[in-house]
RNA sequence: GUGGGUGUAGCUCAGCUGGCAGAGCGCUGGAUUGUGGCUCCAGAAGUCGAGGGUUCAAAUCCCUCCACCCACCCCA
């Protein structure tokens, strides 16, 4: 049997209710916040992705789908869309256009790593962007937005939130820390020895219960900061504090992809299994320029932003909000014979026109089997069109939960079904 | 890339001290003509993940492979 291949789904209803019912509340608290929609090729060249995520970073070195084009060009299936958002920012010179940047995307991301749950080849991010300002209170903003989304969707998810500071300032944090392993390494797990060579910080994130005490006891980022980082830090948490979004500070929270710097932050949530991050980002000042930007105006380069995982969004929404997606059903049209199909058909057109969802039966079946799927299916009301009541014009109204019925003028139909609406909100 | 778990009907799974392939749900039909949800009856549907081995006999024991899941790693 032929079989999506590995790490890739196919996404069924009722669940898709549930993909576009996330869909429809992050548009909308975009749209409050003042953010416009860019759609980016999921194509680019690979050089984009190593310049931009960091030719070191596991997602670069061995996660991405890349391969040769005819040409011999090397391209790549984006990873992560925040390095075309800037392409496109640097490509089309946004920070002309009048005000901030604020762009939002939506689209599927591709990483070859080993299937688990949460993870997938192909998966799905939303995402936001905020370009040409380095102020906290963009920083907050779009904590507060992040929170909002939480909410409307029935969420019940923890902030987590630290400052990573400027490269100077992990420059000096990963000597500080290097000699604070230096005598212990030994010590540790071997994921952790070989991350001392690698990529220090993640140390931090070590879950193995013996390395804890080491890690407990190591330096925290926090005094590494420079001045100008620690007062953005601290006023971005005055902001926080000022407008009730409750955080947790994660000294240990680290973000896995180069370009981040100082505040970074998460959303996690217990309803998921190992990886538990809803959403993860950051701010990503010199991201811009890096990709080509000029030097001035002053701030076009300074940009935050944040992405989140759909699939375990919805894993989340599931669990939490117990979730099913179900689409309702306003009217299921049962022809009572098939000589009725036509007419049948011709009424559901007329449900269809005034808004209601319908579905029609089939003719070809006793009335019994066909109320029978009606009520199955989850119809509000069913439509009996029978020859006795048509000859007059008429139609029987049933309202299926209920078990109650009664006759009506055809041309009364919608009017009638109008409750079905008010049930479905 | 590494480790563990699981593969039996469309779905969820039982059967695994070798002996005729099962249940629940779902699906189709019926319980007399144009009235559902409950109940009852009947039916369709499986090369038991694939290949090999042991045996009179393998879903069951052994080997190899494959797929999926979970975890590590990494990250959203």
């Amino acid at each position: 049997m032929m079989h999506a291949i590995k790490g890739m789904r196919d996404l069924l209803p009722p669940e898709t209710a549930l993909w576009r019912r996330l869909e429809d509340q992050a548009r909308e608290v975009f749209r409050l916040y003042g953010f416009g929609e860019i759609r980016t090729p999921v194509l680019e060249s690979t050089e984009l992705f190593s310049r931009a995520v960091g030719a070191e970073t596991d997602i670069v070195g061995k996660e991405m789908f890349t391969f040769q084009d005819r040409d011999d060009s090397s391209l790549s299936l984006r990873p992560e869309a925040t390095a075309s958002v800037v392409r496109a920012y640097v490509e089309h010179r946004l920070w002309e256009r009048p005000g901030l940047t604020r762009l939002y995307y939506q689209g599927p991301m591709f990483r070859r790593e080993r299937p688990q749950k949460g993870r997938y080849r192909q998966f799905s991010q939303i995402g936001a962007e905020v370009l040409g300002s380095g102020e906290p209170v963009v920083d907050y903003e779009l904590l507060e937005m992040l929170s909002l989304l939480v909410a409307r969707c029935g969420l019940r998810a923890e902030l987590r939130l630290n400052s990573i500071g400027c490269p100077a300032d992990r420059g000096r944090y990963h000597q500080a820390l290097r000699a604070a392993l230096e005598p212990v390494i030994g010590g540790m797990c071997a994921d952790c020895q070989r991350r001392m060579h690698t990529n220090p910080l993640r140390i931090l994130d070590c879950k193995v219960p013996g390395d804890q005490p080491i890690i407990a006891a190591l330096p925290a980022i926090e005094e590494f900061l420079d001045a100008p980082c620690r007062e953005h830090f601290a006023e971005l948490r005055r902001l926080l504090d000022a407008g009730g979004i409750a955080y947790e500070l994660a000294p240990r929270l680290v973000r896995g992809l180069d370009y981040y710097n100082r505040t970074a932050f998460e959303f996690v949530s217990s309803a998921l299994g190992a990886q538990n991050a809803l959403l993860g980002g950051g701010r990503y000042d010199g991201l811009a320029r890096a990709l080509g930007a000029p030097a001035s105006p002053a701030g076009i380069d300074q940009a935050i932003g944040f992405a989140l995982g759909e699939d375990r969004w919805i894993l989340a929404m599931q669990a939490d909000a117990g979730a099913a997606g179900q689409e309702p059903l306003d009217a299921c049209v049962i022809p009572v014979g098939a000589a009725m199909t036509a007419r049948a058909l011709s009424v559901a057109r007329q449900v269809r026109a005034a808004g209601f969802a319908a579905i029609v039966g089939d003719g070809a079946r006793k009335l019994g089997k066909q109320l029978e799927m009606a009520a199955r299916e989850g119809a509000r009301f069913a439509v009996l069109v029978g020859e006795q009541e048509a000859a007059q014009g008429r139609l029987i109204l049933r309202d299926l939960a209920a078990g109650e019925q009664r006759e009506i003028p055809a041309v009364q139909l919608a009017e009638h079904l109008a409750p079905a609406r008010e049930v479905a909100r």
